[in-house]
DNA sequence: GATGCATTTGTCATGGTATGAAAATATTGT
DNA sequence: ACAATATTTTCATACCATGACAAATGCATC
């Protein structure tokens, strides 16, 4: 319990996909940041998927090669910036009322409380470039039907497949491709915010 | 040298005296400390004298039991707040021109430019209390000559000694305290500042 | 000086990091 | 479509620093 609140706090910084941010950011791959940090390309990996927590030397490492703090790492977020949903670690909430279910529900997390909602069905044609950065205030829910899609997002890319969903501040530039070999589908909700 | 830059790097941060802050700010001791963060007194002795670098997860305990994020620890302050400068690691500088010095030099860092300065020569009775705590705009060097003086700003007590200096932006509340069975002797040097 | 508390220091074992190489995956070119 | 290359992940192993424990030191108060 304790324990989950500590790895949980830890997760919520996000370190690893930081670093990834970075590390992409300047197009290097992890054998190349090896090099600089001395580190594995292993170890790296390891650390950006949040498989092992780094210590603070080696963290100390990284940051230098990119010449950020270490508060770099700890910038919390205050509500968590974006969430994606995997269709496998969908909850399907048990249906009770009926033996024999004709339905099912399945929680998408989207933060939407008062604001006005408008909804989408986007399609992504593929061997095409990323949409244009764009940016509004509020919160947006993508849900994919069908294919591929990366979206990005501070630096950060999250390809999304069928049936999973993300939601994300929308305030932050971010631009959508289709990365599969076949056209993608999804369904798009916007939230729009007022800050 | 790489290396001298790792360590030197991560104890810019000064994670121990900031935990030890936190913790005397609390009035808390290091076994009370303990049984929160379920830390042993002398692990958390260590960390915070410096002599280990504590891992993330154990960073993370320290930082739940205060309500602070692990940011907290890592924010830079942009120009060092304070430096104490120890009579034995104070460098003298070389005198080249005469084979036989009459005179050295050894460098009290003090960041003014500029600024108009008064200077005192201050006494500190033994068993005295605090004096109390007071903020101007600007920087203050002392110069201890004799006895031991105790300097506490920022919740942290600086314990200086005979010929050791220190230099702290007084726009922070400090007060000092005579810590020594003897009366303590001391130069101050103030840089009035306009910010 | 003696007692009690808080902090520090020493020693040791454990666990998790870090390595290195091989397997798996993605990417590029022909 | 395939080969070739690059990148990422996985695996088994080694090792080192952390962290626990206990003893020792410091520091007050009686």
């Amino acid at each position: 319990m304790l324990s989950e609140t500590l790895s949980q706090g830890l997760a919520n910084y996000r370190i690893g996909p930081k670093i990834r941010a970075l590390r992409t950011g300047k197009s290097l791959g992890l054998t190349q940041l090896g090099s600089h940090t001395g580190l594995s390309a292993g170890m790296l990996s390891k650390i950006e998927t949040g498989q092992v927590v780094p210590t603070l030397p080696t963290l100390m490492r990284i940051a230098l090669v990119f010449g950020v703090g270490l508060e770099h790492f700890f910038e919390e977020s205050e509500e968590p910036l974006l969430e994606v949903i995997r269709a496998k670690t969908r909850i399907r909430l048990p249906n009770t009322t009926e033996t024999m279910p004709s339905f099912f529900f399945e929680s998408l997390d989207f933060p939407v409380n008062d604001r006005p909602l408008e909804a989408y069905l986007a399609e992504f044609l593929p061997r095409t470039s990323s949409t244009e950065p764009h940016d509004h205030p509020g919160v947006e829910l993508i849900y994919v039907i069908t294919g591929e899609i990366e979206i990005t997002i501070h630096d950060e890319t999250h390809k999304l497949g069928a049936r999973d969903s993300m939601y994300f501040e929308s305030q932050y530039p971010h631009s959508y491709k289709c990365s599969g070999d076949d056209k993608a589908t999804a369904i798009v909700v916007a939230a729009k915010g007022d800050e």
